[in-house]
DNA sequence: CTATATTGTCTCAATCTGGAACAATAATAT
DNA sequence: ATATTATTGTTCCAGATTGAGACAATATAG
């Protein structure tokens, strides 16, 4: 049994896990000027579920939340906010994880800690889309992105999760705008224009902004430094490019 | 065997109860123009604690913390907000859990279930100062009103607990001023003046506000109906009364 | 009856915002 | 080479919002 079976063995068994308590992750990135997020995948079963995980005994619950992160996306040292706690008896059903270890080949008790019921801590992250290496779990066979308008059906209440996210997102954009913390740097090139990061709140905000406005508000943050080298590629005036000054 | 002590007894031993899974309160009242919330007493000890509770196996989450702060201040129908879920291992400590069972007179056992590692969903509530009938739980002595600014030093990680509960309630007046719901019903008697509507806003945001930007500012929001009939008791001319417009 | 504190209303300047205008310019079409 | 086109950087102005104060009105205390 090599170290990836035996962690999987563990983990089946429930083995050093805190019991009833899970976590749903809802990992954001941002491509091709579209908000996405990753997505597992069960073949033969046409289920789809958020990354998740369970919380060691010995682990704290924002370090257990970057371990799955992790392992999900083989990402460290990345922003994460804990958004909601979903605790309905409704949200449980045994049946998807059911038909899921039987996809699996596995036949689990009636008992099985899986089955059970679990209160789940909802996490969301905003990520480097073309630095993240999407991985399945040992439960689940493909791990893949996908933009919010064209989301499949999830298992559970994960849509719910998925729509309490962005809300989430949307609320804090302007507090943490005016933050000292630049969230937005993992979702946008080194360097990038001042209408790329307009498309970006756009497209979070999923409204339409106005240009003055937004590039007024933005430079009176004081957290922008504008670059002498400029872009080119489209048939017009080069915009300037811009970085986040490091604190 | 009571009912109340069959209860206490089943309580006591988590039977019937999601293991490993707490709930903290912070509950919010506001009297004398000052901001309090309720805080339990552990007679003999000099500890202190936020009220909190267990979710039952068959319960809701929310429903759980509906029930909580009925049991503590036989109040329902009120709002509550999750803000934050407490999950460091540092955040459990036997020593203070075993000094109030002792001073009760139980002598738990080494691994006895409220001495084990729990994670504990916070909650605040905003509820009406007068209605309220503060019981404590069956551990506790007392549940008494403090001022935000007299808190005493609380067991666990409960000033955190606090702190964080402050925070959220700041970040969201805003958001909740503008929106349907008149959370600010509950603080005050049903006909109030401008001014204690003004001195709640105050207090909770903890700085002073322009008295006529304020008023413009709340009556645009168009959530407040003016009475006919006029305050009176001070040496000066009588303010118009308000009151939230039902919707 | 006068003094006092607080209220309802108004004003004015300062600031912020929405919306548009306009010249600049890198690629593309002619 | 020159004109065209799309987008950018910047400016401007009208309208809305906000900060700070002025002032008369008035219920009670003295």
């Amino acid at each position: 049994m090599d170290e990836k079976d035996e962690r999987f063995e563990q983990n089946f068994e429930g083995v050093g896990y805190l019991p009833g308590l899970a976590m749903d992750f809802v990992i954001f990135g941002f491509d091709q000027h579209q908000l996405k997020i990753l997505i597992l995948e069960y073949q033969n079963t046409s289920l789809y579920a958020l990354p998740g995980g369970f919380v060691k005994e010995k682990e704290n619950l924002n370090d257990a939340a970057r371990r799955v992160l992790l392992e999900r996306t083989g990402l460290s040292d990345i922003y994460i906010d804990q958004f909601y706690t979903f605790g309905d008896l409704a949200r449980y059903d045994e049946v998807p994880l059911r038909t899921i270890m039987q996809a699996k080949g596995i036949s689990p008790a009636a008992d099985h800690w899986l089955l059970r019921r679990f209160i789940s801590v909802g996490y969301y992250a905003l990520i480097d889309f073309r630095k993240a290496a999407p991985r399945p779990d040992p439960l689940s066979d493909t791990c893949v992105w996908y933009t919010l308008d064209k989301l499949p059906t999830l298992m559970l209440d994960h849509n719910v999760i998925v729509q309490k996210a962005l809300e989430t997102l949307r609320a804090d954009l302007d507090r943490k705008l005016g933050g000292y913390e630049s969230w937005a740097a993992p979702l946008l090139p080194k360097a990038f224009t001042m209408s790329e990061l307009q498309k970006l709140y756009e497209t979070i905000l999923g409204q339409k902004l106005r240009r003055s406005s937004f590039q007024r508000k933005v430079l009176g943050l004081d957290i922008l430094e504008r670059l002498e080298k400029q872009y080119s590629g489209g048939a017009h005036k080069a915009p300037y490019l811009y970085q986040f000054i490091a604190r």
